[in-house]
DNA sequence: AATCGTTTGTGACGTAGATCACAGCTCTCA
DNA sequence: TGAGAGCTGTGATCTACGTCACAAACGATT
């Protein structure tokens, strides 16, 4: 699954990451950080790769350091739907941790991606022994929740194909702080149907008509936002 | 918005309450249940009455001992969502509390119902102190947030508006054991319709179609639910 | 009982998006 | 360099629902 797990990052960890701040479990106290950052594995995962799958059982836990995941899950006739991408920061199979049970989403990364992994136990032990990282974790969950919550209305009660397609556009440029970012686009219009419950043709026609409009530009693998308010109008 | 918080139960409290089970507040160690107990104020809600709205800060937390009550969230636009409909047993608020900003639903009776009402400092001053009460905590805002992922997948990825009404009938009468549920509907199409995210007409045809064949009755307000299997098919 | 407001039932029609079908592209690989 | 295999683009239906319009049923009030 993870095809290049002896391929440690030459990275400094928690300490010297930029991608620091608040809420993350990177951001502990000090001392709190020193002991966290040993249970930890900091690995590279090429793109494509799947951190797990759905309904498999949960063994690790993963702390996204760089790069983006995108998160799947399906509903019983086999269907696909896009849960969000996830973003440096974001910790990857926490509910299912939690839980002791399976996973209730698919992890695979869209780039080569960078993230620190924890085996169940020792992160379900370092959490329930310091109060602050159980505190981390309630809350991390909590916005999940959250979040979830807000793409289930927002999906349920109005978005059309075209608003679907903006809100993941917008996701997958979310950080840049580009005028007109920029990205590679990495998936096939067939991918982004299943990831958005809808159908390949309804993503060509979307995407082309964006182009039409100059609302985006598409060369190559590489695709343009070229007028972010007008996607944000969509959602 | 709740206009008898005088009006305290008569009934025992958590020891002798029916509903009690595992994984619920209500379900703590005796020594802790003692403790938990002198925290809450018992009373119970007419029908109607909301609990709490959406974007309201937080300042309480329920435990839902008796009835049903609805859970809605709102999209930009206005329009609203049925969440869940809450049963015996579910805490409400509880992701507000933890993240101590607003209710992220609207809480409404949709029956008399009992409940047991904290301060949201109380609770969390409690939470905070009990191991016990900790994992508790985590553990339900986990379920919410695997149950609003489950929700939020059905409904994004294929269920149509006969599936939406067949998961709320089933809803409102989960827990009771009959081979053909009965309850009382004190809801009008109307406000179905803005409750699942479609239209007055919409609703009526689907229950219209039910009814014709014969997997619900309708008599006044009494709604049974004669072929629970069909039900569960259109999901 | 007569009246009015609310709720329910149903037909006619429009529209977004699924489905089907096929043609032009772009890669890869021999 | 040519042949597949998979992508992308686009038209032609088909279908579930939303929208509009109006009639029938029901419940409260006088």
């Amino acid at each position: 699954m993870i095809d290049n797990c002896a391929n440690k990052m030459e990275n400094e960890g928690c300490f010297m990451c930029k991608e620091r701040h608040a809420d993350w479990f990177c951001n502990l106290s000090p001392q709190a950080l020193v002991e966290f950052e040993t249970l930890g594995m900091q690995m590279t995962v090429p793109a494509g790769s799947t951190l797990f799958f759905e309904s498999q059982t949960a063994r690790s836990v993963y702390i996204l350091c760089g790069g983006h995941v995108k998160l799947t899950t399906s509903s019983k006739d086999g269907k696909t739907l896009l849960v969000r991408i996830a973003k440096p920061g974001d910790v990857l199979g926490l509910s299912a941790a939690i839980s002791g049970t399976v996973y209730e989403i698919t992890a695979q990364a869209i780039e080569p991606v960078q993230v620190k992994s924890f085996q169940r136990q020792d992160f379900l032990h370092f959490i329930e022994h310091h109060l602050e990282g159980s505190m981390h974790a309630t809350k991390m969950i909590n916005k999940e929740y959250r979040d979830a919550l807000g793409d289930a209305t927002r999906l349920a009660l109005s978005m059309s194909i075209a608003g679907r397609v903006a809100r993941l556009l917008l996701e997958m440029t979310s950080g840049a702080r580009d005028a007109k970012p920029r990205f590679t686009m990495s998936l096939t219009h067939e991918e982004l149907a299943t990831m958005l419950g809808t159908t390949r043709e309804s993503i060509t026609r979307v995407l082309s008509e964006l182009k039409r409009k100059e609302i985006i530009a598409i060369k190559g693998a590489s695709l343009t936002i070229l007028r972010k308010s007008a996607l944000e109008l969509l959602i």
